[in-house]
DNA sequence: CCATATTATTTGTAATACAAATCAACTTTA
DNA sequence: TAAAGTTGATTTGTATTACAAATAATATGG
């Protein structure tokens, strides 16, 4: 057949995983099909059971398609749930460099922005003491930078982002910022890697954060779209036809 | 214990919609533990098996969370996988009035607009013929208003927004653009049938085509912009903090 | 050659048994 | 007494087997 895990145990959340991997990355196509779910099972070694329950998995993420006596085929990239935390995290360690990469920064520049202006008319003291936090760490993390960061603590970065999502008092933006998780860190981990500024990222950050506290919200917004902005020219690519407000 | 369906017929559909609903109105609240899986069984008078099924379902969408031993709790909305295609569907049946309608029209109008500016760039012939058919359903739709659809062609107009959301080139809006279908439904079923100037919606619509057709991507932002500015003052809300282009 | 019926294959549902995890109560021990 | 460990009960997790339902492929009859 294809192949099978080497070393790693066999349960579901491991068979899962390489199952999406494989699909991911193209090992197995579109429009292919898997083997029926007896041959999968004996091919683990586990029950049909359980590869029923990863089936049902890898359906609800949009990899696969199951009819009966049709059998089990793979779907495109266009059918994939990509706002599913864990189908974001599995892709972003496979497609860094492609199309992926690219509409996921376009995302982040039409929706961070204006999370940050919402977060300005929105965010009670809870955010905005969390911002403070997470602000803290970043700073702290850059004033010993001998030790082995080389960069801004990429976690309080995260949740920094994350936070303004959380504070936007949309449904949608903040469960976005919930899942998106796997896909900053990569975003924003390999930028502050990039970045030959770090105390001018971190001023960056900090003025975002003033102008929540100030309740301006169109001030946050251009300031939000600065970070982005820096992020993806340190990440060496450009986005195109975005529309943001100017200066 | 609580309720059981009434005269519809007992399947794996019915059972997840019912228990779906049940969560999204409110009825079990989050926090609230649901019956272990043996008793439900028996309640739906159905096997383990299924029940289990129908629980994995609703787990993946963020209803529910189980754990050996403690059950199964049922949680808030932030958990919901609002994003989810049928997540949706059964939350604008019941939340039609309340904030999840309002975050949607603020997603919208975040969205759209830019969908809109990077289809202008991107579309190509096949986007751009599907706009013009689904424009001319509208149109027709509109010239006829004698027969019983007293409004626009709600499913063409639907179409019009999907198709240039696919036509983005995002592979995030393209997906996003691909699950909304029954939130775009509902707002623009009740804004159709609540405007006053049915033709003047469809020339909105139609500048908008106009202006991806021409690739000016600013234009079609903007005359996007205006387009759902105007959905949602029909529906009788406004929308503030979210940042537009002027003019 | 076409239409119909049969067969085989594959997923879907059911029933049962046992495993694993975890909470709660109880017992033991320092 | 208090802390730690043991045991038992409850609930979800996994495995096995059997059969149902749907559908593609094949065979059969006109």
């Amino acid at each position: 057949m294809f192949l099978l895990p080497d070393g790693i145990p066999v349960n579901k959340k491991n068979i899962l995983e390489y199952l999406a991997r494989l699909i991911i990355e193209g090992k197995i196509k579109a429009d292919e099909s898997l083997p029926n779910e007896i041959a999968l099972s004996e091919h683990f070694g586990v029950s049909r059971t359980m590869i029923r329950d990863i089936l049902k998995t890898l359906e609800s993420k949009g990899f696969i398609a199951r009819k009966t006596n049709i059998g089990t085929r793979v779907m495109s990239i266009h059918s994939w749930n990509l706002l599913d935390e864990e189908v974001l995290e599995w892709s972003c360690g496979a497609l860094t460099q492609s199309r992926f990469l690219l509409s996921l920064l376009e995302l982040r520049l039409i929706i961070e922005p204006q999370a940050a202006s919402l977060a300005a008319l929105r965010a009670n003291d809870d955010h905005l003491q969390e911002l403070h936090n997470y602000y803290q760490l970043m700073a702290d993390s850059v004033e010993k930078q001998d030790l082995d960061n080389d960069c801004m603590d990429t976690e309080a970065d995260i949740e920094f982002h994350r936070t303004i999502m959380k504070a936007s008092g949309n449904l949608f933006i903040s469960q976005f910022g919930g899942t998106i998780r796997a896909a900053l860190y990569h975003t924003i981990y390999r930028s502050n890697r990039a970045t030959e500024n770090t105390q001018h990222s971190l001023e960056a950050h900090k003025s975002v954060l003033e102008s929540i506290e100030n309740r301006n919200s169109e001030q946050a917004y251009l300031r939000m779209a600065n970070v982005l902005s820096n992020t993806i020219r340190d990440l060496g690519l450009q986005t195109t036809g975005i529309i943001l407000l100017d200066q």
